[in-house]
DNA sequence: GATGAATGAGTGTTCATTCAT
DNA sequence: CATGAATGAACACTCATTCAT
């Protein structure tokens, strides 16, 4: 008797799960073509044929994960628009999540990195990845605005300032080696902060 | 009658130099494995048993490859030396010559970040890059340090301030992709010197 | 209750039915290798489990698939005895006969071909086909003695008339391509007669 | 310092036969599939890698393997025309010719053979196969034409006499199994010049 | 009986490395 | 020095077969 289709597809959800978490970890590491389907089904303890029965090929395995860490960066910053507190106070919170997520999580970003750095091999994943950009973009421009609004923010253009606050976060990301608890995180965080111009109560 | 010693030093050099220019560029970017050792040999016009007669192994290619673009950074950082000016003029000609530099050369840089993102696969490669980080350090905290001292900047712990912008850096090589000579250049550029916080005349 | 003994093979013979149908298409379509199983399941619409379940493995299948053209020349050779009308009129009953069968169903029989020219990889389908010519040869030879002796034929070696018709067919099976309806096949008919040699009434 | 080129060049085409025999005598021992490059490079004493090097893939091997016994079938078709003797002189020699070549190659030929049975997926010899069933009918017809002309033979449409004896040819290639220098064979080769209708002395 | 998930042997292909010339 | 032919390890992918449910 074959098994009721629900709990298949539960065992099948739980499986492909598992690899993609153990694949985000071996091709951050070791990169493509270093990370082979058998290291990855060793790793994560389904025999290999699943992985192609699972994934078709290895390059949709490879998309599927970097699609994994995108999403989550996705969700990062939307936050700022669920958060309660002045403009500033929400770019802050922001800033504070998400360097730590980078911190936490260097490994999964590296994954995001990695196609960065191979535009012409994942042009798929690119395009993602532009996608990506512009939503956070629009996300965070309009707290910006309401910032310089209100004065809490020095009036500098929010294209400019988001634009370099993103390549801050990708760069410490691949850049900075201290470990996730260190107090100088903290102090990443300020920058970070500082980047969107906040004035300050003395200067005002 | 055998070729004088520095004819044949200066050929061999020359032609080491040709190898390792298009090793760059294809490293850059195709990614380490699917550049072959022939391509390389067939894009820079050398007989493809020469690259291994020259470079051993395929890694030694890599790893002095990698070398160039990392040692004309260093270079670069070096700059804020040998400039005249304030602490902050010289700060701010570094930033924008920096810039400058990553954006006119994005894809020599991007093999930089790729050891970066592999450090598993290049330990010493690596190594090579915490050294340099640590130089360029030592070379812009000095400056850093007169600047806020003669009030130039506002006093930020120089360490952070250095990381910041190292990261920053490289953040905007991997993730800005506006051509050159693109306008909104001269934005990143500001935000780079914003880093360094430097006390605008008005609030002085 | 379980279902009647009956019915639950006739269920199942139907089953067998259709995937041999099935079978013989994509073998003689694509040969032996591109045929995978789970093709065959799918377009016969029988989970795949069932075809290990029914044939034991591919190869199983695989014979008896070839068996059924086979079988269905077998009988087709037997036309001859169950006609009536003089020697040669049979003869030209079952050259016409086949040759249109041979035209018709062109795919079903480029399994046997398929065979023929593998010979090495299965010896027990060669013995089969090789009964299956010395019974066509039996069939047909008592016919071909008769039309010699009431005149109707020339006196030829009656195994070289047969061996050259039995080659004559497949050779047309194989490399005509005329569509079935086509007034040459016609033709192609008359020569199978003329292999048997026929007196000519106005030789005679 | 490296081989004169006129060396390396015989050296190659050496090997390159050698493969070609091998791969001929394997593919049509086991076909396409069950042939691997291992079998064919172990068999022609050569390392596997340099199959890929010479052929590129094993389509293209398969493809080049193909082609030199239909060119060698393409040779013995013009014999005809550069023979002696009266129109049915020339067919009959023409015949015997092709018989015997048939016969002492059937593992040649069953791999032109091999090509017909799997049209789906050999298009391009498919179109090899079709040009030279053109160039043969090409070169047969008017000799066929001059026989009937002078009263050598009956007057049967030449297209029909072609065809069916070129059917005739592959279907004894596929079909006959005695060895090569059985009596047999004489008289297969007699029913292939019958197939060309011609006239006997005692009938004219 | 019936299903399809799971397994892993087998193969084509790529490519770094070696080495004869 | 220079060349490119030769080798074979390594990998992605396919698919027949098994078997738990």
């Amino acid at each position: 008797m074959p098994r009721p289709k629900g709990v298949t597809d539960k065992l099948r959800d739980e499986k492909k799960e598992k690899i993609l978490t153990t694949a985000i970890e071996l091709f951050s590491n070791d990169g493509y073509h270093n990370t082979t389907i058998s290291k990855i089904a060793q790793a994560s303890g389904v025999s290999f044929g699943m992985i192609n029965y699972y994934f078709e090929n290895k390059d949709n395995l490879f998309k599927e994960a970097v699609l994994i860490p995108i999403n989550e960066l996705r969700k990062s910053y939307f936050l700022i628009q669920n958060v309660d507190g002045s403009a500033l106070d929400r770019i802050s919170e922001m800033v504070r999540y998400q360097v730590r997520e980078f911190t936490y999580n260097k490994q999964k970003f590296a994954l995001v990195h990695y196609v960065l750095g191979r535009q012409n091999s994942f042009p798929e994943l690119m395009q993602e990845l532009f996608a990506f950009f512009d939503e956070s973009r629009d996300a965070v421009i309009p707290v910006i605005l309401e910032g310089q609004k209100i004065g809490e923010l020095d009036e500098v253009d929010p294209e400019t300032v988001f634009a370099s606050y993103f390549s801050y976060l990708n760069g410490i990301a691949i850049s900075v080696f201290d470990p996730p608890d260190h107090p100088f995180w903290e102090q990443l965080i300020q920058q970070g902060i500082h980047l969107f111009h906040p004035i300050h109560p003395s200067n005002k």
